[in-house]
DNA sequence: TTGGGTATTGGCCTTTAGTCGTATTTTTAG
DNA sequence: CTAAAAATACGACTAAAGGCCAATACCCAA
C-alpha cells in the first residue's frame, strides 16, 4: 500500500548474517547486554557469563527503554540477552524492534516461561534462542555458546515441530521493525498510559513532535488510534496463543 | 475515597453463600452456563455435564459478550464454566464482573494453560475451581460435582501453597466487580479497540451515553481515559505474573 | 555535493474523548 | 406501595488526539 511500508517476511529470518564472518574465534564475545528488571537474575546472569566468556563486558539493562539505549551506544555488542518480562512488558515487541534495528545482533528471550509453544514463537519473531530460567549456570553457557557461534539454540522440549506464527503476527513484527528509535520509544511510553503532553515532556520534546511520531506509528502498525495500537502489542506479547487448542475434540 | 468505590476484600471470598441452604439434593443442578469460543469443546463439555448432571440444561456462549446475556437471562443458573481464552480475551476480567454482579453464582475457569499459578490466581480473584481442559471427563464431572457441593476444586497440582494476589490486581478486581452490566459491555468493546460512536452504535444508544459509561468506568478503574484502563484489564489478564520469581537467586 | 531518511517544530483543522449537570427509568429497600 | 438509590440516557462544553502541510536541521551514503 504505502512505500514505506514494505512487510519483508526475510526480515526476521536472518541469523547475524555478517556475524560468522567477523568472528575470529568462535565462542569469543567482548560485549553482551543484559536486559532484565530482576537485579538478581542480572547478577546470576552475570556469573553465568563470565564463566564462558571471561573477558567479556557486560552491560546491564533494567527496563525496554534502557535495552534501545544500551543497544545503541554498544553497535559493536556481540549479543544479547532479553528478558520477556520486562516492566511495561512488551518483551515480543521489543524482540521485533530489534531485530528491524540490528538484524546483526543475536537476541536470545531468557524467561522463567516454560511453555514450548512460546519459546517457539520466540524464534519465529527471529530470536537466535531461549533460555527458560530454570536452566542450570552450565546449560546457559552452553546455549550462549551456541548461539555465538551462529546457531540457534532452543531447550530440548522445544525442538522439532516447529508451530507456525499467526499472519497477524507477523505482520505486526514486521511493522514494529520498521519503526524508528525514537518511535519505539514513543510506542512503549503510549503503551504505558502515557498522554502526549507527558511523553513530550519524558523525551524533551514537544507534544507536536509526539504527535508526528504517533502518525508515523499508527500508519506503520495499521491502526487508527492509540487504543488499538496497545491492543496490538498486547496480543502479540500475549504469550498464550492458543493456537495449539486444536487437539481439543 | 468516593463513596461509590467501596473497595470491600471479601466479595471475592464468598462462595455462593446462599447455595447450600437452597440445595436439597446436593450435586443436582438445573441450569449450567458454558461459556468458549470453540464450539468443539462446548459440545465435549456438554457431553460431560450430561454424564455427571443428566437433567440439567445447558447454555452455551461464545463471547464475553454472550456470557453477560445469558448469566442475567438464567437468573437461577447453578454453575458458570468460563473459559479463559474468549475472543477479546479477558477471562479473569469476565471473572471478577460475575463475582461483583452474581456473587452467588459459582464459577469454574476452564482453559487450556495448565500453569498452577495461573490456576491459584483464578480462586484468588473467586472462582470456585479451575478445569484444565485436559482433564478426563470422568474428572470433570468429580470437580463439578465437588464446586456445586459449595468446595474450591483444584488440579492435584495446584493444591496446597496459596499463592498470593498481589494487591493491585485485587483492587483492579473490586473495581470490575462494581462495574454495572451496561459499564462491563462498553468496557469489553473499548478494550475490543471500538470508538464510542461504534459503541454506540452497537449497544443501540448515543455516543453521549457511551460517553457517560466511560466516564463511570474510568472513576472505577482510578485510571484517567480508555487506553490506561485496556493496560489494567491487559495486567489482571496476562496470565504470567512473575510473582513466583523470587526463587531466582 | 546532493538526495533520502530521521527528528524536530509550528499552525490549523477535524474528530474523538472525557466531564458535568440533569432527566428518565428501573431497582431496591422500608 | 412508596421513597430512596442506582442505572441508564442525553446534550453542552472542554480537552486530547490525530491529520495535513510546511519548514529547519542533522546524518549518511552515492
Amino acid at each position: 500500500m504505502l512505500a514505506q511500508i514494505s512487510y519483508s517476511a526475510e526480515i526476521t529470518r536472518q541469523r547475524a548474517p555478517e556475524w560468522n564472518s567477523k568472528m575470529q574465534q568462535p565462542a569469543i564475545a567482548k560485549q553482551v547486554i543484559v536486559a532484565d528488571d530482576h537485579p538478581l537474575f542480572r547478577s546470576a546472569m552475570r556469573e553465568a557469563l563470565m564463566q564462558t566468556l571471561p573477558d567479556c563486558e557486560i552491560v546491564e539493562a533494567e527496563s525496554a527503554l534502557a535495552v534501545q539505549t544500551a543497544v545503541q551506544k554498544c553497535l559493536d555488542a556481540d549479543l544479547c540477552l532479553l528478558d520477556l518480562h520486562m516492566p511495561g512488558g512488551y518483551g515480543f515487541s521489543t524482540l521485533a524492534f530489534l531485530r528491524g534495528q540490528f538484524p546483526g545482533l543475536p537476541v536470545v528471550i531468557v524467561s522463567a516461561t516454560e511453555d514450548p509453544g512460546t519459546m517457539q514463537r520466540a524464534i519465529a519473531l527471529g530470536a537466535s534462542g531461549y533460555i527458560p530460567k530454570s536452566l542450570s549456570v552450565a546449560d546457559i553457557a552452553v546455549a550462549i555458546q551456541a548461539v555465538l557461534r551462529g546457531d540457534i539454540w532452543l531447550p530440548p522440549q522445544a525442538r522439532g515441530d516447529v508451530t507456525e506464527i499467526d499472519a497477524d503476527e507477523h505482520r505486526l513484527a514486521d511493522a514494529l521493525a520498521e519503526l524508528t528509535p525514537q518511535q519505539f520509544r514513543v510506542l512503549t511510553m503510549v503503551a504505558d498510559g502515557l498522554l502526549n503532553k507527558q511523553i513530550g515532556y519524558e523525551l524533551d520534546v514537544s507534544e507536536a513532535t509526539v504527535k508526528a511520531h504517533m502518525t508515523a506509528i499508527l500508519r506503520k502498525l495499521g491502526v487508527s488510534n492509540r487504543t488499538a495500537a496497545v491492543i496490538a502489542c498486547q496480543k502479540l506479547d500475549a504469550l498464550d496463543q492458543d493456537a495449539r487448542l486444536g487437539s481439543v475434540d
